[in-house]
DNA sequence: AATACAATTAAACGATTGCTTAATTGTTAA
DNA sequence: TTAACAATTAAGCAATCGTTTAATTGTATT
């Protein structure tokens, strides 16, 4: 297999710099994971599901928003698989997957809000 | 200062399990960190800009995208201090931003990857 | 069965996004 | 000062997104 050289060599050896570079295929399921959080609602619902499993009535309160428009996250955000759902009679409860991934983009926002709010 | 009272009262105790819950600013400026990353094309820009510094027209011919598409993806980026950039005579060198933010997110792509596309 | 409540779905909308093509700016070399 | 190359900017467009309102589904209670 051969590589196409680059419009200009600056001299950097880049084929090693690049030595195992991901996929397309796997930038692009990492950036789907991404966006799931790149809305300001929906990161603040995977947070609160992170510490609570509440049905969607109090996660509306919670969130000052229409049932409506959280249920439309709650899908997208169970579809990605960073949350879980269960019925209890008239409700539905839902909470933050068990799983690597979850935790990993918990552990992050909880990092991101130390750095990019340092003063907070 | 008094807290509303949620709609239903499952007895969790949410004020405690909610305690220290960031600003809803402080989520949005993570999510729009996240957003950054949530698009296929400037998450592999960011990973290329994390492991060389190259010029705009090598990162187009890496990315198979054209120049002002690129160039696009390079200005939201510096724009959330993610790379930086310096001109050297004709051609502008993009690289990672030296800070802490860039290498944690560096490092989730990294680890995202691993979790995401186990068998790669 | 009828009612009430929780949740989801559907349709519609304004706003944002990512890309294309074309024009423009910045820099170097002839 | 041209000419050529690198990069950015601008305008336009289809596609996606987040929300609203209204209608629908699911469950429990009377």
């Amino acid at each position: 297999m051969t590589k196409k050289p680059l419009p200009h060599n600056h001299g950097q050896n880049i084929e090693r710099q690049l030595d195992h570079m991901p996929e397309t295929a796997e930038f692009q399921a990492v950036s789907d994971v991404f966006r799931q959080l790149g809305d300001g609602s929906r990161i603040k619902i995977f947070w609160l599901l992170c510490h609570c499993e509440e049905c969607v009535i109090n996660i509306s309160a919670l969130m000052e928003m229409s049932s409506p428009a959280v249920s439309h996250h709650l899908r997208q955000l169970k579809a990605a698989g960073l949350i879980v759902s269960r019925r209890d009679g008239k409700e539905v409860y839902y909470k933050a997957a068990d799983t690597k991934e979850a935790q990993l983009l918990h552990h992050m926002i909880e990092e991101l809000v130390a750095i990019t709010c340092p003063a907070l």
